[in-house]
This record gives C-alpha cells, structure tokens and sequence, in this order.
DNA sequence: GATGAATGAGGTTTCATTCAT
DNA sequence: TATGAATGAAACCTCATTCAT
C-alpha cells in the first residue's frame, strides 16, 4: 500500500519532490508508521526497485525460450519478446517512467539501482543478438557492443516514447497499439541490424 | 564562472543535490552573490539549459543544410550530421548528461525545459526523415511517427551510451570513436527504415 | 529481567540514550510487553532506583553497629564500614555507576531519586561523625557540615575512582584491593579530621 | 551569546533535556542562524567546553607558582591554590554544574571531554602531591596514586557541595565563605595524608 | 558589485507510548 | 500475559532566500 502510493507518486514528481510525508498522506497511514515498516526513505525505495527488477526480469526470461531457424521466425520471436516488454511495460507505467528517466538527480545508491535493472535488460538482449549471429543470421561484421547498444536503446526508448511521448508525461496516451508497434520494431531493428 | 560551475555539478549530482551552497563554494563567491546574479537557482537552471538548447540547435540546423540525391548521398548526410552531433555531445558532456537523463526528479518547470530540448532534436529528425520519405528514398508506408521515434531514441539513446556507458557514469570513456559510430549509426537507420 | 537490562544500559550509555526499544530488544520481549510490566520508562527508572536504594542502605546501616571507645577503634569501625560498602560497591557496579555520576541530564524526578540516594548516604555519615564528636573523638571546633561533606565527598569519590577511574568507565578495573583502600581512606579521614 | 545560553541551559536541564530549539530561544535568534554559527549541537558543546576547559586550566596553573619550604608554607599554598579554584568555580558555576556532573548520560564524544577536562585538574594535583612527597613534607609511603584521588575527590566533590549542595541544585546558596572553607579544605588534605 | 550573517519553512527521522488481538 | 502494528509529538538539521552593510 504504502510501496505502491510511493511509486506512483515518485513517477509523478520524482524522488526528490516527493516527501516521506506525501507519501504517507495518500497512504492513509501515519508518518511514524512509514518508520516502521521501512528503515527509511532510501531503503524503501530499494525495496520498491527490487520487486520491480525481479517481475520485469521474469518476463524478459520468459519471452527468449523460442529458437529459430529462419528469418521469420526470428522476427516473431522478436516480435513476441517486444510485445511482452511493451505489455509489461504498460501495466507497469510508473516502474518504467522512473527506470527510463534514468534516475538523474534522485541519490547515488538509487541512481546504481535504476542504472543494474537498466543494464540486466540489455545483458538479456545483447545475449539475445550473440544468439541471432551466432545462427547466422545476423552478419557478425562491426561492433557487436554497439549494434547491441543500437537496439537496446531503439527498444528502451521506444517504449518510453509509447507511454509517456516525448516529453515523458505520465497522462500520455499513444495512438498506436502494443502489436503494430513491437512489429514495426521488430522489423525496424533486425533490417538495421541486417544492413 | 557560477554557470559553469552549476552545469558540471547538475550533470554529476543532479539537480536537488546539487545545493546553492555548493555552487557558490565552488564558484568561489559569496551566496549573496549569486543571488545578486540570478533570481533564483531555478532562474539561473533555466539559463542555463536557454544557452545549451540554442547552441546544440544551431549545430542540429547546420548539419541539415545539404540534399540528397542517392541512396549514397543519404547515408553520407544522415553520418555526417550524426557527426556533428557526436562532436557537439563530447564537448558538451554535462549539458547531455543532464538532457540525456530525460530530467526525472527536478522541478516540473526544469523538466518542461528539458523535455523542450529533447522536442526540437526530435522535430529536427522527423523533417529529415518526411523529406527522404517525400524525396523517395524512404518507404511511406507503416507509422512514419513511430519510426520517427525509432530512429530519434536510437541516436538518443546511443549518443549517452556513447557518452557515459549503461550506467549513465560521467566519467566513462568509449572505446569508440565518433565517425565509426556515426557511419555505423547511419547504416542501421536506413536499412533499418528502409526494411 | 526488564530491570536488570535497563540498569546495566542505563548504566552504560545513560537514560536518554537508552531508547526503550533497546531495553526490550536486550531482554528479549516486545515492546507492549515493556508496557505491561511498567506505566512508563520514567516509572520503571524509579522502580530500579528504589530497589537499589533500598538494599545500598541496609548496608550502611548494618555498617554503623558497633560502639568505639578508642582511637584505634573508631577507625577499625570506619574501615569495616567502609569495606562493606566497597563490597557492596563492587557487586552492584552498574547502580553506582548511575548514582555517582549524579544524573547530569536525566530528568527532574530521576535526577531527585539519585540525589535522595546520594543525601541518605551522608546523612548516615554525619551521623557517625556527630558520635565521634560527641564521643570526644574528634575536635568540634571547625564546621561540622563542612567536615562531614569533606569525608563524604572523599568516600563517594574515591568509590567512584576505584571501580571507574577519573574517565568513568565502566570497564575499569582497579588495582588496588578492597581491604587496602578501606584501611588508607579510613586513615585518611580520621587524620583530616582530627588536624 | 548563544554559547552562554547553551551553557546555562546544559546545566541547569542536561544536554538531552537541553534542546536546540531551547537555547535559540533564550537566545533571540532564529535556529537556522545557530546551524550557521556551528556546525551541530554536539559541536557547538563542544567549543563550549573548550573554553571552560582552557581557562580553568589557567586558573589552575597560576596557583602552582609556589615554593614551600615549610608546613605552614605548604597549607598556606594549598590554601591560595584552592581559593583560586573556588573563586573561579564561583564565577563559572555553569561550566562547574556540568563538569562535576560527570556528563553521566551525554554522548559518548561529550561524556570524553569533561572526562579530559576532570583529568587535567587531577594531573595538576597530583604533580602537587608529588612535589610535596619529594620535599619530604609528606610520607612517601602508602599508594600516591590513591592518595591523590582521595585529595582530588575531595577538592572536586566539596566544590560540588559548596556550589550546589548534595541535591546539584544550581540554586543552592553556601553558608560558608570561600576563604574559611579553602583554610579548612587544605589542612583536612594535609593532615590525612601527612597521617 | 559583493558579502557575512540571518532566517522561515519544511525535511527526514526518532521515540515513548497505545491499540487491537 | 504477550505482541505486531500503529501513532503524535517533536527533535535535529537543511536550504533557498533575504537583509544590512
């Protein structure tokens, strides 16, 4: 209860615009108790980052256990991986304005929280393209690291573009459906990465 | 002197840590002082991102000036012009740092400003694009916005990746240099637009 | 179990910085259960207070039995009277420890319990005096009150030196044997007094 | 200013009991300007103590310029060096109501500087002593280290007494002058140790 | 232009205590 | 008896900002 007033409200206004007491405002609870149930305002939002690593995580796992033996199929792995990640992404809007903004200015053990869960997804997907070339399906020429980084950045920030447009605003509503788009990615990133 | 000061110390600790205080010490003024320059430190922030936006767009716009006629003569534009971008990144690190980190967690007056950064580079791209598409080269077909916005979070995405690595780190160093990017960059974008 | 936990931290760190959460989390119950058991800290404080009290009391008194008719037995009598209370000292070390540090800081009705401890300990003492007094033991010229308060303060501060030295600290440990320092102290008084 | 009032207010209620927001009051200023003038609460008591600690040991010192070649040189010696001390005690009550209070229930960082401060005046006394033994004026037998503390909690706790009374009431008023009561100190010390 | 000093508003956290079971 | 959970009040401290010079 508390957990989920405090993620909603961090989406909103951030770490730092967001007090202890807004936080417990909403929650209906006293700020002492606040206390009680968490060490203080920094551990509580470890917890919070935590439990959202750990199911987005999950999901990202789940989606990468097809093979594929040709080009379509390739893509609709892909294509089904994205549209998990967009639909987790969706029913998790305020996990993902905060890890997508990157955690600037929030405290620096935050900031390397925000910074691990960032970086567990793109190990996911780099292992995902050493997969593809290691199949021959994608050229092994030019910078692995890069390409990898190429796409991993098209999807994070494709996403963010999708729920929350340009100027990350949490009331954002896209035009466009989660399966039209993780098609269009799909086919946007394994043609760019084709060349 | 005071914004140069600011600017490093948003771009390392983001903008609710980073306290007057610290800026004047830095700066080697008096508090007073600063406030004998500014209005507040959320005018003087303000200030501050006015300065970088017109002096990126002005590189942006420059970079925008030739036509293509080939496939070729695309490339060499969108490369040379996600050059410019590059050079224009690495010597201004700390106002990307701060733009990059899309402003999560400071004022909605600073995150207004930053989002408007980020709109002008995005509008500058979609232009590029409608010309290619107009001139072409580029299929019309599909969601012209989302593709926009594909090609826009790569760059984006891949200039602090480029930058400041996963971990958004000001101190990172690539192991890449700017026209490999650049031209790899180009390459992944067009076919990837192209399909 | 309660008392004696809170008597040894009491002792150790002192009533303000002996949070009742620490009392329970040594003795191993709930705080509610704290509550159970007594009205309030204060409440508990002057239970413990009395106890100790009482039993330090019944020491000295038992101490001042004896009738003296000789020089040498006025300070047998007074070094007997001492040892027992050095015993009684050093097996209730975390009590004194709090009594002879004269409740700097603790609040009113604490730092009244203490002084009460403290004013029945002298009042025993002048009254051994006033008996040697009048017993022609010891010259009544001078100010009695002041003599008895140079013996007291002697006694209670030498006590004090004895388990914690001059730093007050609880883990002190003296060289000097119980029977040693009672024979010296009793010569000591019995001289200063006699001039 | 502030540290006068934090000083009277430390003695008459402890340092816990003392609250910052206390002492600006009494002060006139508002607490911000205390956190602008020292760094903390605990620092600011600890320049308080600093002082004290600084001027009484001038105090002290200039008492020991002596020579004493004879008994009566000796008492008259003692005597001068105590009434320095009283007369002193007298017009720093405050520094004086803490000091002898032991610090039982401060901070740790407290509780070790008047322990320090407790120290020195013993190391004084005790060159004294020393100085009086190798003169020959007093017996070189017993333990000196016990001696000296009976001396010094003699001197240390009549202060007490004569300031405050056995109850450390900071209002208490002595019935006996500073003059009859050091003459009176300092032929008891003599006379118990001499024995 | 510049500054040392001051401050109001408000932040996070603590703690003795109580409530419901 | 005992306790997990809750809480009001208040503590220390911070910080953007202003004032007087």
């Amino acid at each position: 209860m508390i957990l989920a007033c405090a993620l909603r409200l961090f989406a909103t206004r951030g770490y730092h615009l967001t007090k202890v007491s807004d936080i417990v405002r909403e929650s209906g609870c006293a700020q002492a108790t606040f206390y009680w149930h968490f060490k203080s305002k920094l551990e509580m939002t470890m917890e919070l980052f935590d439990t959202g690593r750990q199911s987005m995580l999950a999901t990202v796992e789940r989606g990468f256990r097809q093979h594929a033996v040709s080009t379509d199929d390739m893509m609709n792995n892909t294509r089904g991986w994205l549209l998990d990640l967009l639909s987790f992404a969706r029913e998790n809007r305020y996990f993902f304005a905060i890890v997508l903004a990157k955690g600037y200015g929030a405290d620096p053990e935050i900031d390397a929280a925000i910074s691990g869960i960032r970086t567990a997804l793109f190990d996911a997907l780099r292992r995902n393209i050493g997969q593809a070339v290691s199949l021959g399906m994608l050229p092994a020429d030019g910078d692995i690291e890069a390409r990898a980084a190429f796409v991993y950045h098209t999807i994070e920030g494709t996403i963010g573009w999708w729920l929350f447009g340009l100027g990350h605003d949490l009331d954002h509503e896209s035009g466009i459906d989660a399966q039209t788009l993780a098609a269009s990615m799909a086919k946007y990133e394994f043609f760019g990465l084709r060349g």
